[in-house]
DNA sequence: CGGCAAACCTGCGAGC
DNA sequence: TGCTCGCAGGTTTGCC
């Protein structure tokens, strides 16, 4: 389901109910995700405090009182949904169960289980396994052409794989790989080492415009996702490329019967969609 | 190390 | 209506 700016949504709706706010009480519904809990993992929640939600890539971090953190990641269908006073039976996918001091029900959905939930101890998040190898985060000013460069310098895969690498720019999905190359005007089979100066610029410009809009409509929601508000977004009105296979891609003047629209490819066992007109 | 396919799971829509 | 197939927003593993 959700790319950073669907993880920076739920992270928004989090931290009013749970900033501030101690954990009373914590119900684990089945012992893994796609990690296991680790040992104790309820009785190390109950009683701290949550001080801050933040967000790393597609990881969200909840910083407690101790100084140690849940790390939790959505996978593809996670969600966090959230009810005042009385919640609902909870259902097969409900894996985590969580009320704060305030009686606000959390809980932690994910049909799928390609999410994960863990615990960092007090002082050493930054060099836990799952955040360690993170890439820059592409809307804290740290991404410019310079850097995309030098990190794609070796490789000669598609400019596509190299944007879903979190270990270069951490936070970039399927969705928004596709929609970021389109800005850009670069093609997604371009060997990512033949980007370079102005036009590695110009992909870290899309890189963040692209970003910062999605962030600002909310994301997007195909399917099921929703912020915990139980909202959907509202960039999908807005994709240029992504699921518009066969039709013209956004502000696209060509005429269909010659260039066919949007075109669709698989790679690395995933959808591009690109505009072979408008991207080179 | 780089690159790709497969695996992990469930649900949904399309097509027969 | 009901079945099968293909596809889905992510990440890791294992093989070349």
């Amino acid at each position: 389901m959700p790319e950073l700016p669907e993880v920076e949504n739920v992270r928004l709706g989090l931290k009013p109910i749970l900033e501030g706010r101690v954990l009373a009480r914590v119900i684990l519904r089945r012992p893994s995700l796609r990690l296991p809990f680790p040992p104790d993992f309820v009785k190390r929640l109950e009683g701290r405090r949550v001080l801050k939600v933040d967000r790393r890539g597609k990881y969200l971090l909840f910083r407690l009182d101790d100084g140690s953190a849940l790390i939790a990641h959505l996978g593809m269908s996670g969600r966090f949904l959230f009810f005042n006073g009385e919640a609902p039976p909870p259902g097969a996918h409900d894996h985590v169960i969580m009320e704060t001091d305030r009686s606000v029900v959390i809980y932690y959905n994910d049909p799928r289980r390609f999410g994960l939930m863990t615990l960092a101890e007090a002082d050493e998040l930054d060099r836990h396994p799952l955040l360690a190898k993170l890439g820059a985060e592409p809307l804290d000013g740290e991404i410019n052409g310079d850097y995309l460069a030098a990190h794609i310098k070796k490789r000669g895969g598609p400019i596509k794989a190299a944007l879903l690498d979190q270990g270069i720019v951490a936070g970039i999905g399927n969705i928004y790989a596709s929609e970021i190359l389109f800005r850009a005007g670069i093609s997604p089979t371009r060997p990512a080492n033949s980007i370079d100066g102005a036009c590695a610029e110009r992909l870290a410009a899309a890189i963040k415009e692209v970003l910062s809009e999605a962030v600002a409509a909310g994301g997007s929601t195909l399917r099921d996702y929703r912020t915990p508000n139980g909202e959907s977004g509202s960039f999908q009105q807005s994709f240029a490329v992504y699921g518009r296979s066969g039709k013209p891609c956004s502000g696209c003047d060509c005429d269909l019967t010659r260039t066919g629209g949007v075109k669709r490819i698989t790679q690395s066992g995933r959808s591009t969609f690109y505009c072979a007109e408008r991207q080179r």
